[in-house]
RNA sequence: GAUUCGGUAGCUCAGCUGGUAGAGCAGCACCCUUUUAAGGUGAUGGUCGACGGUUCGAAUCCGUCCCGAGUCACCA
């Protein structure tokens, strides 16, 4: 046992104190009449008369010597009580002057306005619900000025229900994520998708290009994946006979970690049998329009220094004619070497050996990304970096039918018509593996069972992916991911 | 991975060119029955991220490592 500092024994040689006068520190429970919130809103309609009951975490408290002040907060807000030695009695005051900020308590009184207008709890008695035993951070506040604000990233992270206890707009963020993806589900379930639950430990990984964990099952012994991606699950569930799917589904990625990533984040697919690309741009423009709305109650957002607006029709360009538009170049026709003189004439650093598509992605990310501020969808990928897309139906055979949602420089959404052809899907697959055998550890594996599936016949669909955690980081003004995980992924600390 | 900045009391921070640790808030004791960053008086509170080195002496200088943040690179 570690030796404890004197403000932990302070505070359990008050939890001693208090057992000794009788008093259990953790009782079972409290009956509440009211929230702090409803105790504000309908002030003129209580009186002296009537008895309420509130229960909360002490924030702030004032004692002075034969009356005191504290604020209690439960999940509406704060409220402040006068608990007075006369009122109370002698020996609960007593008790009262060993409580703490962090302590949970429970009141019963009258409602009435303090001299300086503040509308409080009169209390008629005080019950201690749980005592706390370790100092919180104190904040306090005047005229909106934070002093001594929990600051530290790294303490706000690691120990989060500190962060939420005393930053209260860090809830308010945590609550906005939760009404997001209530609204998503909302939407998706108004319009008869069905959402479904798939394997996270899978014996074969894929529907991305990403690497992943690896895990290892006893009674089986044998090697299993954290899924990077739900979509060739789904895809089984569309051929099954389901029409309209989706899940909210946390992916597992085994690499770097920065502003926007973390090892796990959340994704939303969906697959809708029938429908091509084109009928899910105006289906995910209406969707997060809807979400917008619903959740946040605006179209307009701020997020990465942009001012974004999900009211007006979001544009649609194809990848070439942006590439053309801003760096004045033709990709569609260019070979290999051509483009590897583009990148070095714009001081695009590349590696050596690129294929076409990756050097497409390069020099779009380079050259339009950073430009693509209100909402676009860009279509018309090059195939080789689409194994699961359908080549387009104009017949050119270098492009799929694909868009990418981008937003303020950032892509949020990527859609296919999804490849429904099972020796094209098969062939595509295989030149992936070619690519993994040559060391791009990214690069798809076959899935033999995928590939059984979709011999039995997959009809035409569309499948659309949105990076749940960036679209709140958007919507919620936050440029790092952490400020939108609960628990972000961090490094033990060796304290 | 590279690079910059940071890690000192429960929280927020100061402590520069080496002389043995400081403030505010919190906590403790006493006073205080409408306070609200409550107030007054007093006494406390530290493995200065870790380990080495230099030195008579290290929070401070040097080295290695750990943790975090920012930027860049990589990465859907």
């Amino acid at each position: 046992m570690e030796e404890l500092s004197q403000l932990l024994k302070v505070r359990r040689e008050k939890l001693q104190a208090i057992r000794e006068a009788g008093v259990n520190p953790y009782p079972y429970s409290f009956e509440r009449t009211h929230k702090a919130s409803q105790i504000f809103d309908g002030f003129d309609s209580f009186t002296e008369n009537e008895t309420v009951a509130l229960a909360g975490r002490i924030s702030a408290i004032r004692k002075m010597g034969k009356a005191s002040f504290c604020h209690i907060t439960d999940d509406s807000g704060k409220i402040q009580l006068y608990i007075a030695r006369d009122i109370i009695g002698v020996e609960n005051y007593q008790i009262f002057k060993k409580l703490d900020i962090g302590d949970f308590l429970g009141v019963k009184g009258y409602v009435f306005k303090t001299k300086t207008g503040e509308t409080s709890i009169h209390a008629d008695s005080i019950e201690l619900l749980s005592k706390n035993i370790r100092p919180l951070p104190i904040v306090k506040e005047k005229d909106g000025v934070l002093y001594d604000a929990f600051a530290d990233k790294e303490l706000r992270y690691r120990k989060r229900y500190l962060d939420l206890i005393v930053n209260p707009e860090v809830k308010k963020t945590f609550i906005t994520r939760s009404k997001i993806i209530s609204a998503l589900r909302k939407f998706l379930d108004q319009n008869e998708f069905l959402e479904v639950e798939t394997p996270i430990l899978q014996p074969i990984y894929g529907g991305a290009a990403a690497r992943p964990f690896e895990t290892h099952h006893n009674t089986l012994d044998m090697k299993l994946y954290l899924r990077i991606a739900d979509e060739l699950y789904l895809k089984r569930l569309i051929i099954g006979g389901f029409e309209k799917v989706y899940e909210v589904c946390k992916n597992f990625r085994n690499e770097g970690m920065d502003k926007t990533h973390n090892p796990e984040f959340t994704a939303v697919e969906f697959y809708w049998a029938y429908a091509d690309y084109n009928q899910a741009m105006d289906f995910v423009e209406e969707l997060i329009r809807f979400v917008a709305d619903e959740a946040v109650g605006t179209q307009k957002f701020h997020f990465r220094g942009f001012d974004v607006d999900f009211s007006q029709k979001f544009a649609r360009e194809s990848m070439s004619d942006l590439v053309k538009k801003h760096g004045n170049f033709e990709i569609l026709d260019a070979t290999e070497e051509e483009l590897y003189a583009f990148c070095k004439s714009k001081n695009i650093e590349v590696e050596k050996g690129l294929n076409y598509g990756q050097l497409v992605d390069e020099i779009f990310s380079e050259v339009v990304e950073p430009h693509l501020i209100q909402p676009t969808f860009v279509i018309e990928y090059p195939k080789a970096i689409s194994p699961l897309a359908k080549t387009h139906r104009n017949g050119d055979d270098r492009i799929v039918e694909r868009y990418e949602l981008f937003i303020a420089g950032k892509e949020f959404a990527n859609c296919f018509s999804e490849l429904n052809d099972p020796i094209d899907q098969r062939n595509r697959l295989e030149e992936q593996s070619k690519l993994r055998d040559a060391g791009d550890e990214e690069a798809h594996p076959v899935d033999e069972d995928f590939l059984e599936a979709m011999e039995y016949g997959m009809p035409p669909t569309a499948g659309v992916g949105i990076g749940l955690d960036r679209l709140i980081m958007l919507m919620t003004n936050n440029d790092s991911i952490k400020d939108i995980l609960l628990f972000p992924q961090m490094r033990p600390s060796n304290e």
